[in-house]
DNA sequence: CACTTGACTTATT
DNA sequence: TAATAAGCCAAGT
């Protein structure tokens, strides 16, 4: 199998979108989680940076989105402080201290979720 | 054109 | 076990 590990930003930008959109409601997934998906695992920080971009998008919950020790990394890039833990409170996930509770529970990985063949 | 910063992760000390 | 260093890639200054 021959990968690319090379992805063309703007294409990088679009995958993370796509996967964002794809997390299951109720359930979180991480950075390095997406960019390992994309082939990128070293890229995880620009995964955020495309979800920065994404912030203008409202199809896009990057809320959905959290550091690999489910904290709210993002938290402080939302309109409000908690506004990251609102709506995912909001999805029946239990977020205290800026920390997803039950974590491991609530993660989602598009490699396993892509890959239930 | 070179340097700094950033919603991260993994490895090493 | 906790703290520090290095790795990664892109965008802004």
């Amino acid at each position: 199998m021959n990968e690319k590990p090379r992805l063309n930003r703007a294409d990088f930008y679009r995958d993370v979108y796509e996967v964002v959109k794809l997390v299951p409601k109720g359930r979180v997934t991480s950075y390095g989680a997406i960019a390992r998906y994309l082939g990128a695992a070293k890229s995880a920080r620009m995964v955020g940076y495309a979800l920065n971009n994404c912030m203008d998008r409202a199809d896009v919950p990057a809320h959905r989105v959290v550091n690999r020790l489910g904290l709210l990394s993002g938290k402080h890039h939302f309109p409000t402080e908690d506004a990251m833990a609102e709506r995912l409170m909001a999805e029946g996930i239990v977020v205290q201290n800026d920390q997803v509770q039950s974590f491991s529970e609530k993660f989602w990985d598009p490699n396993e979720a892509l890959s239930f063949d």
